[in-house]
DNA sequence: CTGAAAGCGCTAACAA
DNA sequence: TTGTTAGCGCTTTCAG
């Protein structure tokens, strides 16, 4: 291996002075010209674990999410590490399985790597525990989740809103019974997305002069908390269809949920649109599945590049005040609401 | 930062035993105790990139692959992950497009990260260069493809013999013109299931008692190659329905060319079981497309699992001779390739 | 602008 | 078994 001192004798120069022509520090063009020269020859790098110890600062993030497989997450990761490429900083991908100990070891190695910085989408809110970093004064920046009292930079989207919308789609498209599966108690997003439905279901009761004492309890009725996963949304879905008065439309809160969904209704020989399905968050077969799926559009490239560029600001010495940036969804419709009958 | 010379202050012992008490080395008991519990009480954890330096071995493993939401791609990720996380190794992902100056750009990274090990899905069969981490030792695996004269221990999927089975099977399901959708030409996978595709085909034309003259004319009319992607998939798939006597059927050697060609059509009005479609490599949604989508599933986590116990143990010394694995494919049949009529 | 020298935190000889 | 010592390759004062 090649290092800075071979470098140096072959330029006839100092060490010190490679670093420099490395690092942009002030070199004579000509010395510089001749260190570059030595350097090509010899094939030389420079060592980036030595310059990590020196500097104490490395050339990697973290990006610790639930799970690549998950399509929001893989997008979102191709998104961070698009962005940090441009900076020349690598990624370690990280899945916690939203597994709160998982993440902990993972975030516990970002300390031991010394990471540049870390994006991370919490496993919870309330649990995945950010101090140790912010202690050491490592950038971090949250994304999909802010975990609660973290003072760190976040990117999220409007959950809440989102819900509304798509509940509100679903009441104009003429569905009457619209049911609501969510994700675990607990969960901010899966929280927010529901009282999104929440709040767009009740004005739309209220407005089909449902007495107020009964709303609450209707809407309740309908909703069931469920895992983010396939099997979670499945066996929701089998369980709403087994009520007395079954929903005809249904709001998902994930697309994993969603595929799962969809399962439990063939299986009960349903299919959207005289059954409506409304999946929050893309998936990338929604415009190909027969019918095609109406979904809540998440901006998940983006979010992963905005959280990066965020983080790769702070990294370079930004010591602006924390920002929280909320970016937007946009309900994509297609054939899976179309209207019952 | 707490060090191991706090910790060995703290204890009353030397640097080296913590050390020592952290990597198995022999310490009585009563002293890696008392180690211990200092270390806990400090919170320290051992710094990887001061070890890293010193030992030429970090304890970050490369995976390079041509794009992680290729779905093929994101499972085979998640299979190096959880096994390399078994041995406490990071993984960094590397995102190469296919392109074979960002692919060298990142095995270069490789080099200066000091990383354990690289798990590649080369860029390129002929161009992707391996030498140089191969002159400094560093272990490589490559997965789904070879380059050609690297002498890396590698995992494969057999792909000629897939696309075999593949071609029997649309023939079998009274399909009578066949056509095949691969990826560049000089790229080893797409070469491969068009073989098989060749040989599938002309058996079931000789066996109808085509003149083996014209034999070969006819199944090379209804090949087109294309880019591995979603668009060519489409132009290809459009391409070939604009033929005088079009195709009935279309094997197609990837998931993304698949979305393509059912898009193509979709456009033309037509659609599976009556025009037979057999996608090579699964996609998550095949079961739930309508009709849903037969396939030759490709064991993608098991490939990544696979390639990183490899690059494991080569990373923990092993110094057996080169080894191929080739993991077996499965054919699931679904209804896309129900029959013509 | 340049070089000498001092470590960053850890491990691996070598001695004891 | 334990401690001492000498770096791994780089950056960064501090003099010159």
């Amino acid at each position: 291996m090649t290092t800075i001192n071979d470098v140096a004798k072959a330029a006839g120069v100092s060490p010190a002075t490679v670093s420099r022509v490395f690092n942009g520090g002030r070199v004579t063009p000509e010395r510089a010209e001749r260190v570059r020269r030595a350097a090509t020859e010899l094939g030389f790098a420079p060592n980036r674990v030595a310059r990590s110890l020196r500097t104490q600062r490395g050339s990697v993030i973290g990006l610790v999410i639930p799970d690549i497989e998950n399509p929001f997450f893989t997008s979102l990761a191709r998104g961070v590490e698009d962005a940090a490429q441009q900076t020349n900083l690598s990624v370690v991908l990280c899945n916690s399985d939203g597994n709160i100990d998982k993440e902990r070891h993972y975030l516990d190695i970002a300390l031991a790597e010394q990471m540049a910085g870390v994006v991370v989408a919490a496993a919870s809110r309330a649990r995945t525990d950010l101090s140790a970093l912010m202690t050491r004064g490592m950038p971090v920046v949250a994304v999909d989740r802010r975990p609660r009292g973290a003072s760190v930079d976040a990117v999220l989207v409007d959950n809440q809103h989102a819900g509304e919308v798509a509940t509100e789609h679903l009441v104009a498209s003429g569905y009457r019974r619209i049911a609501c599966i969510t994700g675990p108690r607990g969960v901010s997003t899966a929280e927010d997305r529901l009282a999104g439905y929440r709040g767009g279901l009740r004005d739309a009761l209220l407005a089909r002069s449902v007495p107020v004492a009964e709303v609450e309890e209707l809407v309740d009725s309908y909703i069931r908390y469920a895992d983010f996963r396939v099997e979670g949304g499945h066996a929701a879905m089998a369980d709403l269809l087994a009520l007395p008065d079954p929903p005809d439309a249904v709001f998902v809160a994930n697309n994993l949920m969603t595929v799962g969904a969809l399962q439990a209704l063939r299986q009960s020989a349903l299919a959207p649109p005289s059954f409506g399905v409304l999946s929050f968050g893309d998936v990338p077969w929604a415009g190909l599945v027969r019918p095609s799926l109406t979904t809540v559009e998440l901006p998940s490239y983006d979010l992963g590049v905005t959280a990066a560029g965020l983080l790769l600001d702070r990294i370079a010495g930004r010591t602006a005040p924390l920002q929280t940036v909320v970016l937007r969804t946009a309900l994509r419709v297609r054939e899976s609401t179309a209207g019952p009958s």
